[in-house]
DNA sequence: TTTAATAATGCAAACGTTTCTATAATATAT
DNA sequence: ATATATTATAGAAACGTTTGCATTATTAAA
């Protein structure tokens, strides 16, 4: 490997001048500097970033903790922040913690070796006092797209309002009898959504019915295999329904395949509105109506947020950061 | 920060028996060991990964570079990778080129900067020179997925083969005149299908038809619309066929609901084809027939290639690694 | 017990930078 | 020409580790 020193014979000057001609920040005469460019060219110098890093205390570099960059919600949101992270000159390094408290624990402990100047965190569950014990620390860090039941910083949708907003539409439209997917409840971004659909019903003078709730609790990515065994068995169980609201745009394609599957029409006989917007949800027949969760824009907020905690040594209240969410009514409502 | 000083301090040992302790290759009597370990967990002390980074010459991080995760064949690579590097102790930066060659050269730039320990790339386009530089230079790479015009130490599929053996059962079954949606012949890997279904042809005996061969060159990441436009306009033109074999999953989708658009029925009237084998390609209406890649085994084929390659200093001849894709017939083909 | 072998520990150098301090070279004002 | 201010450069220390070498403490053998 070649380092500053070779460079700085090659140069016939002393390393401190290299460093200094390369970083820009001392004078240095353009004859010489001339001269060290041309030995950095020679020998292919590339400054080696674990020596600067040690040096200036930082790496330039942040994680990403998402349970699954298989989930197809994540891409886009990966997205927002690596391009984001590209353009002021920070790295990403990528962690799945396929929804175990565990593993979320063991990348924050390695990625904290000083390691990442911070930590962007969609968290697997309810259990938190890692993060509350890193948020203590003053280490930078911000939550995303789940919500916390502590304050911290957070870039999230209103789920909600979103919910209640859709399940809205959908008496709006008419439907009187709208089943849920409810999701693992486990995860307050889920509990919201649920209460979302309740309130909407309640609001507008209609009976929340028991039969009318589905959906098991766990969390696989095959998702869409869930909205499927719900309506299956609203069927099975010969339970009307006009509507569903699904909690994911996944659960919504399989709740649509169930409806087909037992000789129904979308959206003629039953109405269905996920959540997500995911790139394909535009794509299957009918397209879907479902709400728009700006991924990619919540990725892009999270990183400059945190970069702004990281440049500032002060230690500020944390606060929320609420994106806003969409409506988007395709063909699978009526 | 807490270093391995204010341990030593703590323990009343010097820093370089803190280290053995913890490092556990030198011996170290068992009482102070204890001392040690208790003053770690009392200040909670973390080693300084750029220090020992600096110190032995590695990071145990490798680079992902890949076009763009949100392009869905690629989450399920990652995750491969990140898998499998998790295993090893190594960590993934995850770079997206957009298909641009200065974006990929300048992420090659940056993570060599003794950053990275390897690489792994999909290159971007035909440009491939400073991929031929890396490998000169004995830098550990593997190229995946996409193969490259000079040997390369790679991971990928035979397309050729897969396109002939999908074009080869579509004839089986009946098929005469078979539209191709190509793809960017800039890439090796689309020039490869489209001589896959050639050659299917010409051995059964079946002429090329000029007119059946469609799509544009543009790389997008709503690629579905190119298949949307290349069977709608073979309709404006009003040539007739029975199969199409789409280049990529996201091509049949768009191609099948061009084929409903225009009333006719799949596979009933037309049959159609992908390759990929995305995780919601069984999930359309019907369930797409299609080529299925191996993505996260590719992912973890080509960590292992990478990491034997990090940690072998002879350099060696490199080695292609073919794996082995699957024709999966659903419900799009008759 | 004394000596030899082994185990445990400390010291200092090294990894490749950056930056502080000091000195040398040059330019500017008198 | 001399004194002063400015600019350019070198040297050395520091960042937090690991490790080779030297030293000291401990154990085993005589």
């Amino acid at each position: 490997m070649v380092t500053i020193k070779d460079v700085a014979k090659k140069a016939g000057v002393s390393p401190s001048t290299v460093s200094r001609a390369l970083s820009g920040n001392a004078s240095v005469k353009e004859s010489t500097k001339q001269k060290i460019l041309e030995a950095v060219k020679l020998l292919n110098y590339r400054p080696n970033f674990l020596a600067q890093g040690l040096k200036e205390g930082k790496t330039k570099t942040i994680g990403l903790i998402i349970p699954n960059i298989r989930n197809p919600i994540y891409p886009a949101l990966a997205r927002g922040v690596e391009d984001t992270a590209k353009k002021f000159g920070y790295s990403v390094v990528l962690c799945n913690t396929d929804e175990d408290v565990k593993a979320e624990k063991e990348y924050i402990q390695k990625l904290r070796k000083r390691w990442v100047d911070g930590l962007l965190i969609a968290p697997a569950a309810k259990e938190t006092e890692h993060i509350v014990e890193l948020q203590k620390e003053g280490f930078p860090m911000v939550i995303i797209v789940r919500n916390v039941d502590f304050l911290a910083n957070a870039v999230i949708i209103d789920n909600f309002r979103a919910a209640y907003d859709a399940v809205s539409f959908l008496i709006k439209t008419g439907h009187q009898r709208i089943a849920i997917i409810k999701g693992n409840q486990q995860l307050a971004l889920y509990r919201e959504r649920f209460r979302g659909y309740k309130q909407a019903l309640l609001d507008a003078g209609l009976p929340v019915h028991e039969e009318l709730i589905t959906g098991d609790e766990s969390d696989s990515v095959q998702w869409s295999l869930d909205g499927y065994n719900a309506v299956y068995s609203l069927f099975a169980q010969n339970i009307k329904f006009d509507a569903v609201f699904a909690t994911t745009d996944l659960r919504a394609i399989g709740a649509i395949r169930a409806i087909k599957d037992h000789g129904y029409k979308v959206p003629e006989d039953i109405s269905v509105i996920g959540f997500d917007n995911l790139e394909f949800s535009s794509l299957i027949d009918p397209p879907l109506s479902t709400v728009s969760q700006p991924l990619y824009d919540i990725g892009v907020r999270a990183v400059n947020k945190l970069l702004a905690l990281i440049n500032t040594e002060t230690m500020q209240e944390p606060t929320v950061e609420i994106m806003s969410s969409e409506l988007i009514i395709r063909r699978s409502t009526r």
